[in-house]
DNA sequence: GCGATTTAGTTGACTAGGAAATCATACCGA
DNA sequence: TCGGTATGATTTCCTAGTCAACTAAATCGC
């Protein structure tokens, strides 16, 4: 009842080599963010307020394609390290705004640094035309799916 | 003290889009596992069981990169499913070995076909040579980088 | 202008995994 | 052969998300 009928390899799939790399890169920078005590979504959000004004949770629900709940538990953690502020909004009665706070916003410039420093690093071991390339298919395979969200989860 | 620096915009990074991508396919796949009650890591399980003598817990948490810990909960619910089965070793009275049911096996192939149309559908947007030269330059990264443990986290 | 509905955000229950402690067994060396 | 150490697996505690229920405020329709 349980004969074997032979499976296609898992390595045949573009999607198993996808998620190899790109698992490998995200651990790579969480890695580089631990030693800042922060995480990818901590960072990612941080990012996300730069420069910004005062902004919803919704908003960045939306853009990090997180939860709201999600997004309040986020907040919450980097409002406890003093690199977030929340405040209500002056217009309407049921709504927040994040922001960051004057450490916070310091302290991006140096997580970008990480950011840069790990792309180029993981990378480097393509030549140039081969970064290119993948770069071009990754961000057409984005485009012609139409994918919006940030990729956090 | 909070002067706002100009830091490189996150999707200049091509780690940004490859996690963009992998999610997007990841997603879409757990979609498809989720009608036949199956998630990512318990189809990768079975996966990796199949066709294969009873396996030590400890040799899957290595190939799935996996904790062991990780494995003794995945195998749980995968034997609460009646999908796997759990038994002592003969030789080595600490050891366990996990296998498919018939239940399990039976249902391997169903799940590599949704796993192979997952992928066919997903990069169907591409056209062949682009999905062959996308899969080149992840398999030439994976090399390099000497990448082991399968894709999970 | 007031009740019904919608919207923003938070909270609680749950899921899934990692790290470290723990337990039992095996192995090694004097 | 017995004490110390190493190893396989599990368990416990913690983190970080989702989903769904809930609260409060705004808006819509009559």
């Amino acid at each position: 009842m349980s004969s074997i009928q032979p499976v296609s390899d898992l390595t045949a799939h573009i999607g198993f080599w996808l998620r190899m790399v790109s698992n490998h890169v995200s651990h790579a920078f969480a890695d580089k963010l631990a030693d800042k005590r922060v995480t990818v979504a901590e960072w990612s959000l941080m990012r996300a307020l730069y420069g910004k004004e005062p902004t919803p949770p919704s908003r960045l629900a939306d853009e990090m394609g997180m939860t709201r709940g999600a997004i309040t538990k986020l907040a919450d953690r980097l409002i406890a390290k003093s690199l977030i502020a929340r405040e209500a909004s002056a217009r309407d009665g049921r709504a927040q705004t994040l922001t960051l706070t004057d450490r916070g916003s310091n302290l991006v410039p140096d997580l970008a640094a990480l950011a840069d420093r790990n792309d180029a690093e993981f990378f480097e071991c393509l030549d140039a035309d081969e970064r290119k390339a993948l770069e071009r298919l990754l961000r057409s395979l984005a485009r012609r799916r139409r994918m919006t969200a940030f990729p956090i989860g």
